[in-house]
DNA sequence: TAAAGAAAACTAATTCTGTTAGTTTGGGGG
DNA sequence: CCCCCAAACTAACAGAATTAGTTTTCTTTA
């Protein structure tokens, strides 16, 4: 009964290296408790139980890409800043597919870790677009177009849906990046040069 | 043991109404047996489990979909079908928001019917855009883009990130929806009408 | 029309899950 | 040095999916 370094943060990074392997939905406090040379009831003394573990997980995912987004993005101009974020964005759902399911897999949990944690993403993305100086209805407009386009692409993806032999996957991402920056350019033109098209 | 007017199919429309309810990970085979005023074990006269049941469903997420939006785009010229179509995409998302979960719940399940209707899905929003005599290849960019866009959409919000009190979602969506439409104008314009810009 | 057989329901049992209660033990603060 | 709390444990339970084997009912066919 020699005590173990368990920890809610090792025990949530165990869960997600298994979650990667076994698949989200398979996941289960025994296999866990395997991994960890311990017994599934010691488990409860770190979590709740599975639901609270659901929710670490989400708010670990969120974290990861997060990170991940934020270097992408770091230093660069608005355009760029895009593309390597729409790059990091798809890399990290391809690399970690289980994660990243488990950040969209809580309904409307109120956890409050999680609900600041959303906010951020969303602050990351405005964030990234504030150089353009656009009023902030149309800066919000232009970040949920951006974090839809992101996620609908590789959640459709890791659904095995766009799988046509006749166009790889990778090319019709860099399109729709491509047009997600003109996008951009077209509404920063709009509000600051009159003298342009539209 | 009378026989109950059993079915797949109406396990699975039964199945799709207790799931609405409870949520489709509390979706059991004991509640859903009860629903129907039978025992657990004699769904396996009709399913092979729990596994089979969840394909199911997704199929029937599927089929309702398509013919919603089928309906939508009918007889409507190109940006106008798309503005009906996303409409109906996310009030259907809205209002079955549990199967169509379900839709995207299967990881890569190799079920024929499935694999069928997913082709049939992506081949919706080709015809939708098929007026426009697009080169192929810019009609499946163009699908793919309106896919990932409408379904990045819906399910973000769904999962409850689109909340600021800043703007209403349903504003963003339509704007999204307009660049979308937008977008589509522009990309005919490049390859049938060399006069205008770009 | 009657028998045969397939299909659909059942009962019962198994296994695996999450979870709780109650117990033991070890390490850190008085 | 002792006390006490936190972290591990054992044991047990409830509820899930699933399988095997049984009975009944409908259909088909000889």
């Amino acid at each position: 009964m020699a005590r173990k370094g368990l920890s809610r943060d090792t025990i949530v990074d165990a869960a997600a290296a298994l979650a990667e392997e076994k698949g989200m939905e398979n996941l289960t406090l025994r296999e866990l408790a395997d991994a960890l040379n311990v017994k599934p009831a010691s488990l409860y003394n770190h979590l709740q139980g599975l639901p609270e573990l659901n929710v670490r997980l989400a708010e670990r995912a969120l974290d990861r890409l997060m990170d991940t987004l934020e270097q992408a993005m770091d230093g660069r101009s608005v355009p760029d800043a895009l593309r390597a974020v729409a790059a990091a964005y798809r890399i990290f759902a391809q690399e970690q597919p289980q994660l990243y399911r488990a950040m969209m897999l809580l309904p409307r949990f109120s956890d409050p870790g999680l609900v600041a944690r959303k906010k951020s993403f969303m602050g990351l993305f405005v964030r990234m677009l504030q150089p353009l100086n656009l009023p902030i209805e149309q800066t919000l407009h232009l970040s949920r177009l951006i974090r839809s386009t992101l996620h609908g692409y590789v959640s459709m993806e890791t659904a095995g849906f766009f799988c046509s032999p006749l166009m790889p996957s990778a090319e019709s991402y860099e399109q729709a990046t491509e047009w997600l920056c003109e996008q951009i350019v077209r509404t920063e033109a709009k509000y600051h040069d009159r003298t342009s098209d539209q």
